[in-house]
DNA sequence: CAATTATCTAACTAACTTGTCAGTTGTTAT
DNA sequence: ATAACAACTGACAAGTTAGTTAGATAATTG
């Protein structure tokens, strides 16, 4: 390790680093503030120095690991592609998140437990998805003006549906492998997983064709039994 | 309220009741034993007594709700019904468990965090999910058969994506309201998801008939960068 | 090189949390 | 009725947790 032994920036980022693992792995309240400590191998007063509090920390590795999606994420432009193309890669990218950033589905999670709040404070995070749903909007305009998509998708149902395929299944992975025995997170199992999700996405997508399907959506499901 | 005052069933169920509802809001770490004694009515005593541990207590709840969740599916037989009305069932069947059992999505997510380790160890939990893969491959050959689902659908695949689109929407509730801001958990929305969730895991299954889809799963999806 | 500032540390505290214990009161069987 | 048992209680103990304090040491600047 180059440089002066004491370095504000690298300790902070050692700090934000460890604390990203514990969160994402043991919740907020199931993380502890002297584990981070240790792990990272800084005196606690260093953390409360530069964070303020643990709900500081948390909020640091919340905004921390939304920029380096938001940065991993800036060069695609889904918006030149053909409509099909790009809904693919809409969710490869999705999907990418995951293997990018194993950690984030647990943050996730932990914030859900505590209603988001941390999310709605941020601005940043927020603005990260400002342009996803126009995004989305216009793919799927195009697609049924061309004829590939059918018409009437909601681009929210959509991208809703699109984040639970890819990451219920890892956020799930223990109860899972419990019930049904399997792995699902080995290399090969999270390709087969994208490879299922994109086919069930553009199936939905797709224009139809034949009778096969009914184009009533208000129309109540009917229960066998009555 | 009837009966004695000293009721040994009545105060375990009370406590289980309270326990279920403070495990699911605030996960296993983030719970109170205090806070779930007081809630009860219930000295703190009493608790350790019936479930031994806050661990105990855990693994009694998760017990109880898979056993309720049990009670309100065996009625069902998806055996008799036509195939794709069967596949229609199993998720409304599916969704109806977060209507029934609003706590069931926060302990499922405190067990995957502690890594389904009272699942694991639960045969009665296991064995509750032991027909459900046989019983969703038969429904999908039947299918097959009768020409109206695609052959080689995986049981496993699709189940895992079937709990993905029911449960997600309503465990990340917080964060997709943060950031899209919409309510998925009004009776409206509820309603409005299923039938998405239907529509898109039937355009799944169902057979191919126009040239639209490729039936080509191991080939790997292209990138476009290269 | 001296003074100032920022980084870092060890030890500590106040509050909280799970779990326990000794003892009391209601219920039930004889 | 009363003995035996089960349900129940208040107070406490042992350990843990987030957060603090006072001060030492390295880096930086005039």
């Amino acid at each position: 390790m180059p440089g002066p032994i004491r370095n504000a920036a690298r300790t902070r980022a050692r700090i934000l680093k460890i604390a990203t693992s514990e969160f994402a792995t043991k919740s907020f309240d199931g993380a502890r503030v002297d584990r981070i400590a240790a792990r990272a191998r800084v005196n606690k007063h260093m953390l409360y120095h530069y964070f303020g509090s643990k709900e500081g920390l948390f909020t640091a590795v919340l905004e921390e690991m939304y920029g380096s999606i938001r940065d991993s994420q800036q060069e695609m432009s889904l918006a030149e592609l053909p409509p099909e193309e790009a809904l693919r890669q809409l969710i490869v990218q999705t999907h990418e998140v995951i293997l990018a950033h194993p950690e984030f589905i647990g943050l996730l999670n932990s914030e859900n437990l505590m209603k988001a709040r941390h999310i709605r404070e941020s601005a940043m995070i927020r603005q990260l998805y400002d342009p996803l749903i126009p995004g989305l909007r216009a793919i799927l305009e195009r697609g049924a003006e061309a004829g590939v998509f059918r018409a009437g998708i909601d681009p929210v149902d959509l991208y809703v549906s699109i984040g639970s395929l890819c990451f219920h299944a890892i956020s799930n992975q223990h109860t899972l492998k419990a019930i049904f025995d399997v792995d699902l997170t080995s290399k090969a199992a999270l390709e087969r997983r994208l490879d299922h999700v994109t086919q069930m996405i553009l199936a939905y997508c797709r224009a139809e064709f034949g009778s096969a399907s009914q184009p009533a959506p208000p129309q109540r499901l009917s229960a066998i039994g009555n």
